[in-house]
DNA sequence: CACAAATTTGGACAACTGTCCGATTTTATG
DNA sequence: CATAAAATCGGACAGTTGTCCAAATTTGTG
């Protein structure tokens, strides 16, 4: 029989269970540091281990596999990126400001984190021959279509299919200045966000 | 003193060296499809061997060490994908002939092709992390960079950046259909090449 | 045919990889 | 404070990798 009441032995289990988690996203922090800088298939257990300042058993015992822990910073990147750019949407209404607001939070993130979108492309690249990949990267595409249609919606042009078909040719300009910013010449945000915008207003 | 006139020399030397880029061209062929099955990352020089039905020095007497090897054969996808678009360019005249021209080879390509272009995707990601890939990637993206101005220009639509800027489009649409072509519904020629002619219609 | 050069083989080699586990330390609990 | 659980360490392990080389074979030449 239990000395105390079933109520906070479920306080109790949440508890540990979110500082498990917590503990799982601050290696997975660290882990993007190591795998923005060498890729995917150039970074090795070890060295996210070093860059985690961890022992290499702690990533088996807090992730299955090297695959899941690569998953788990795709989790991390998805939640930050969409978020940033759906509360952008959310502060704009009408045409004109709806465009403004997704060229300018996409050119931003190309200035502030060229990197971490270069270990995205790796990654679902990689999801192209490792199936392992798939439902995550599914999952990060879904939510940017979806993006993508809200700002259809907003800016009173949505078609069906706009989703899919605005994502791609918006994503090709975008990985292509995100290309050019890592290993060409890096361009300001204000020439980053003019260029979107054209992409922007032939679309909606 | 050599008992052979000197081009009769240069002759045998010719053949040699042709010979020698044939077997290399011959090497490269089926390392690709060994590549194009696993990735970058997963096919090992044992893999290409394997594939090639050769043992694994020879790979070392032909190519320097693995990065050069994959390197001859992104030449390959590169001489093969750029001249049949060029070709089909250069048949067609009259802005909408141009277009249809443009749109149905690059369908025609993601029909048939779908994983040498998923290849070539997955070393161009490459290069965002190994810099030995990067003149190679640099060359083929400003051919296909001319491509795109070639066809603007027979559009009369040519403008200062439209190459740069075309190509970052259509690849965003061409990538996308390779993907859901590979890991989601296989579509028609005539569907694929609808929907590029949507993007040329309003990029030229 | 003889002989030199080119080609091909098969395996050795060291370095690196992801995974796993026993021992130790730290933390939380009653 | 004592004791159980959680966390952490350091290293072992087997498998794979790219690279290299000495020997054997084939090819071309005089």
């Amino acid at each position: 029989m239990s000395t105390v009441a079933p109520d906070k032995l479920q306080a109790r289990a949440d508890r540990k269970t979110r500082k498990r988690q917590e503990k799982k996203d601050q290696i997975a922090r660290s882990a993007m540091q190591a795998l923005q800088e060498l890729g995917y298939a150039n970074t090795s257990l070890r060295d996210i281990a070093a860059k985690a300042d961890l022992s290499l058993g702690m990533l088996h015992y807090y992730f299955e596999d090297r695959t899941q822990l690569i998953l788990h910073c795709v989790s991390l990147y998805k939640a930050s990126f969409i978020s940033g750019l759906e509360e952008a949407l959310s502060d704009a209404s009408g045409r004109e400001a709806v465009i403004n607001a997704l060229a300018s939070a996409l050119a931003t993130s190309i200035v502030e984190d060229a990197s971490t979108h270069r270990l995205w492309y790796d990654i679902r690249g990689q999801a192209m021959f490792d199936p392992a990949f798939r439902p995550m990267v599914d999952e990060v595409e879904a939510a940017l279509i979806a993006v993508v249609e809200t700002a259809a919606r907003k800016t009173g042009s949505a078609r069906p299919g706009m989703g899919e078909f605005g994502y791609a040719l918006i994503d090709g300009v975008f990985r292509y200045q995100m290309q050019n910013q890592i290993t060409g010449t890096p361009r300001d945000h204000e020439s980053l966000a003019n260029e979107m915008r054209a992409v922007l207003e032939t679309l909606f």
